[in-house]
DNA sequence: GTAATTCTGGACTATATGGTCCATAACTCG
DNA sequence: CGAGTTATGGACCATATAGTCCAGAATTAC
């Protein structure tokens, strides 16, 4: 006997994640999440609850996109350090030409939400753990093959390349230079490099030869 | 003539920059800032302008404030590993403990406000590069004196370490975790050892965190 | 077709917001 | 002390905001 919702609701929500994700979640009005969507107030409550619900809905939705997309590039026959440079290539790609320089939604998120918001935080944590995630199995099968070294610490570079593709993203959305957010890539990938040093020592024993 | 100005403007603008610092900019309201200096409305428009102008003259007095601290560090005696190693215990520590974890205030007026915003960009922009300037000028200090390799390209160094300390307080913010940060830190300034290319370690070093 | 049920548009509300204005207090200078 | 000038507090305004509500449309089951 219900009569059936008139609208798709995921694509609402897509819409909705795109304009919290270029507009910033406090500057974005529910009068423009109607507009974008072409929905009334009442069919984006009744769906979604309140404006903070839906944004709580839209990182998820982030995170879920985001996975396979960067999942694509990591499972495919590129060797580490080959993928990781095509996912910075993405993402630089994205920031200097298209629509791009929103930066990413989760990093927003992070630098926006206040700190007292827990259940936000929360979902943007396990949204970058997600992607920690991706990258630490994609680096430990590298690993596995031989790619890094023997002592690479897979969980750590994995967390390392997450903060670092945050920083470059951000820096990237204020200074949106090729050339400089290419050497900024290279720089930080070169924790992949099979035989350099992965892991430092104190400053204490370089002097071991 | 003039009836002299009753308060300390200096200090009304670093309430207001703790302010933004900590709720955002869309988030803070005039109500906020006024509370927060103790002044009225008129008094902070006659000082400062509209509360957009007060953001950038609050973007322009962090850079400020930030440059003589960073400097302090890089400038000391320190070798520029321990010395970048040291700025990171700092963040990290803002991070984890005190009333920090609001990131860096450049990094969220980067990620929150609009890219349309050219001219806070701007300010936010040249505030970067002011620490890359710092950072910069220090490499190129501990470059002459043999603590980098040979071709290590100072500029490229000091864009890499800016975007991932960016990186490294924005995944701080959301995962305030010590050992996990000072684990992402140790990794990034692998870049600064001297041989890392060119040499390989003996393989029965183990890392220590 | 009809009843039941839910969706949907839009009006509505209370409040908060950025910004303005003015009367008055406070200060300087002569 | 008095005139001139500016700072200041607080009232005020237009608007925008998040959220609510209701009457009617649309759909289903019978």
């Amino acid at each position: 006997m219900p009569r059936p919702r008139g609208f798709d609701a995921d694509g609402a929500l897509d819409s909705c994640l795109d304009l919290f994700w270029s507009k910033g979640y406090e500057a974005t009005s529910l009068d423009d999440l109607c507009d974008a969507t072409g929905l009334s107030r009442s069919s984006l409550y009744a769906a979604f609850g309140n404006k903070r619900n839906l944004l709580l809905k839209t990182i998820n939705r982030y995170a879920e996109r985001r996975a396979p997309s960067i999942a694509a590039i990591l499972d495919g026959p590129l060797p580490i350090r080959a993928a990781f440079a095509a996912l910075a290539d993405r993402f630089i790609d994205q920031i200097v030409a298209g629509p791009g320089r929103r930066g990413c939604f989760l990093g927003n998120c992070a630098a926006e939400l206040p700190r007292s918001d827990r259940l936000a935080m929360k979902q943007v944590r396990q949204g970058l753990a997600g992607t920690e995630q991706a990258f630490a199995s994609a680096l430990a099968r590298a690993k596995a093959r031989g790619e890094l070294r023997e002592q690479a610490d897979v969980k750590t570079l994995a967390r390392f390349l997450t903060a670092a593709f945050q920083g470059l993203r951000l820096v990237g959305k204020v200074n949106p230079d090729r050339a400089s957010l290419k050497a900024i890539a290279e720089t930080m990938l070169q924790c992949l490099e099979p035989d350099s040093t992965s892991l430092r020592l104190p400053d204490s024993n370089t002097q071991r030869n």
